[in-house]
DNA sequence: ACGATGTTAGTTAGTAATCACTCACAAAGA
DNA sequence: TCTTTGTGAGTGATTACTAACTAACATCGT
């Protein structure tokens, strides 16, 4: 998992087969068909890995009591741009739905770690609204769509500039302007 | 071009290859490449086919004089998400960065026609400010960044619902969403 | 009006590269 | 002795692209 990561940080996705993979690994192609059965099962568990650690990072954010929902938020996607930062595969990945050609498990699997994302931010926006830190103005599902939207929209942007954008200071500028919109 | 965007369509991006292209056309391969000298210029041609056709479309909506800032952009909008529910072969191009490995023109192309549209929207936004129209929270940059990228989010969850979900619907409900919060 | 000549647009039959994947076999430890 | 984990050498499919050739057509001097 963590070649393929590497691997992919580097040179891509359309980089990532099983030779450069068994290369880098230092084992010849067929080993790696003792470990998994094709390339498709590489890809499921590297979607599943990168989801593990994403649900167990998120998870495990502290807060201060003092914390508001849009506090919790910002910590949320300060997080999360900073991984991506640091691990450009999760993007390559994450952005590439239209490489898994038509492989339904494997845009399925993406579909997850959307919707992982999605009820994070969905729950924050619940509460915030229940709370009357955020104004009601417009449902949380739509409010949903928007944020992450917009992080996406960010993170997009970033990737064609080749990474010089300075992407963690770029999404907090997006983030802290929907917020301004929402906070009461 | 209307082979290209029809097998697309129809098949995915993945699909488009020299062969079966050539057999839509009703020709042999070799002729593709009297009139093309490789795949990247047939790939590259589509994509100016596409933003040709959409600036032209766009720039072609009439507006009526009692439209406010807010009816344009709706109408623009409402424009492009038709368009992308009869031409799917347009999103599958637009949003497939990922796959135009490290092809730097197709890149830089894609990034041409986010620009434009992103230039539409960002009139519209800095006009609508200086008319008093909309609010000015936010800068014209940011708010451009978060408009399409709500409506990039949407038409992306249509995709993945292989076209099932209402993407005219859905885009409407975001697009009113954010300006529910921006107009005066 | 007409043949010579060059150009355009097409063909059949390939090539070389890349890819995921497999076969037959070997070493080494439980 | 059997299971696990590895190897070298390949296979077949797919891909973008090319070499060699040809029929139809346009242009031109006579």
């Amino acid at each position: 998992m963590e070649a393929a990561t590497n691997r992919i940080s580097k040179f891509g996705i359309q980089n990532l087969t099983i030779k450069t993979l068994a290369e880098d690994i230092g084992l010849s192609e067929p080993a790696l068909y003792r470990h998994f059965k094709s390339k498709n099962e590489i890809l499921w568990s590297l979607l599943e890995y990168f989801k593990t650690e994403m649900k167990n990072r998120i998870q495990s954010i502290s807060f201060k009591t003092s914390d508001s929902e849009a506090d919790k938020l910002r910590a949320i996607f300060n997080s999360q741009l900073q991984t991506f930062v640091s691990k450009p595969a999760i993007v390559s990945v994450i952005f590439a739905e239209s490489i898994f050609h038509y492989e339904e498990n494997l845009s399925n699997k993406v579909a997850e770690i959307m919707d992982m994302m999605q009820d994070f931010v969905k729950a924050n926006i619940k509460r915030g609204q229940e709370l009357k830190q955020y104004n009601n103005f417009i449902g949380a599902s739509i409010l949903t769509t928007i944020i992450i939207g917009g992080m996406r929209m960010t993170v997009l942007k970033w990737k064609l500039s080749n990474h010089k954008s300075n992407l963690v200071k770029d999404g907090k500028a997006v983030l802290e302007g929907i917020l301004k919109m929402i906070e009461k």
